[in-house]
DNA sequence: TATCAGGGTCGTT
DNA sequence: AACGACCCTGAT
């Protein structure tokens, strides 16, 4: 058994690197000491769409062109990462699981606001924010206006498995997998073929990212040096994206953190906690929010919604 | 069987 | 600024 222990980040994380069995020549990996780290919650609080639960303690997911397995038994500060290498966790997973970060001192920060704040954090103490694909995210989110979560994850399959490349059978839940299709891949999809992926009237807004973004009209990788309003104001240029899906773009692949993404759960949530359950419009909850909770406003999006939708909170 | 809402946005008043 | 329409699906 190969056996290696790599050391340093912020986190002061260990890795355990080592072979299982002779299935395959691709490695797995433990990270030791993750701090406000839960797969689950992670998983679950609505940012990421192409992942399956296993069972109880164990997901697939993919994501950066890859397909791994996931497993933490609750409770634990270890996560395997099956069908990795250590030198994959460096380039990509530790950048896209976001553990250079402080969970420990925005979690401490948030909790310190009001016991609404602390509720939330103590129920999705391992709540974090992935730094995701833009592309994907732009149209996974164009997807997801006036859908649900299930049916989100559905449309996105669908499309993947029509226009991305196969990255390989997985055993544990008897599928094939496929990349997201880069922009080239998914121009190729007329507007009849999308709606064949049930993406319904979003159907012209995928097409029309898909021009804007090949022929340069927008640049995705501009958007990284752009202040969060600018940014905005160029995703907006696509039809589809409004104020909503612009917001969570920036949010979670842009790592724009000032940003409060408000749909219907944050809109309810809000208004229960510090509203006395009173209708309030799109912008003085954006306001509200800016002001309260700073450039904290993602992270506090983030266990929020995790904290309302589980809990069906302000229904 | 029918109605409704779901991580909103667009086009029309 | 307000309002209905919109593809499709699962829940009542």
């Amino acid at each position: 058994m190969d056996k290696r222990v790599v050391n340093g980040n912020n986190m002061k994380s260990i890795f355990k690197h080592f072979t299982e069995g002779c299935e395959s020549m691709v490695s797995n990996l433990i990270v030791e000491q993750v701090e406000c780290f839960d797969i689950g919650q992670i998983l679950e609080s609505g940012q990421v769409f192409r992942f399956e639960q296993i069972n109880e303690n164990s997901y697939i997911l993919i994501a950066k062109q890859k397909r791994i397995k996931l497993v933490q038994q609750p409770g634990s500060n270890n996560l395997m990462i099956h069908h990795t290498t250590v030198g994959e966790f460096d380039e990509i997973w530790k950048a896209y699981f976001d553990l250079d970060t402080d969970y420990k001192g925005i979690s401490k920060t948030l909790s310190d606001k009001d016991a609404y704040m602390k509720a939330a954090i103590e129920f999705g103490y391992g709540v974090r924010i992935l730094k995701q694909d833009p592309w994907e995210m732009l149209i996974s989110f164009i997807i997801s206006q006036n859908k649900a979560i299930p049916h989100i994850k559905q449309c996105i399959a669908n499309i993947t498995e029509r226009y991305g490349d196969e990255i390989g059978y997985d055993h544990d839940t008897d599928k094939t997998y496929y990349t997201f299709p880069t922009p080239e891949q998914l121009l190729r999809a007329t507007e009849e073929e999308l709606r064949e992926c049930k993406v319904g009237f979003r159907a012209p807004y995928i097409v029309d990212a898909c021009k804007k973004v090949t022929s340069g009209e927008v640049d995705l990788n501009e958007l990284y040096i752009l202040s969060a309003s600018e940014a905005k104001e160029k995703l907006m240029q696509i039809k589809g994206v409004g104020p909503k899906v612009s917001d969570c773009i920036l949010l979670f692949a842009y790592s724009k953190m000032d940003l409060f993404p408000t749909d219907v759960w944050i809109k309810r949530v809000i208004e229960g906690m510090y509203f006395e359950g009173k209708e309030i419009s799109l912008k003085a909850i954006q306001t509200f929010a800016r002001e309260y909770y700073g450039d904290l406003a993602g992270y506090a999006q983030q266990y929020l919604f995790f904290y309302g939708r589980e809990n069906n909170l302000y229904k």
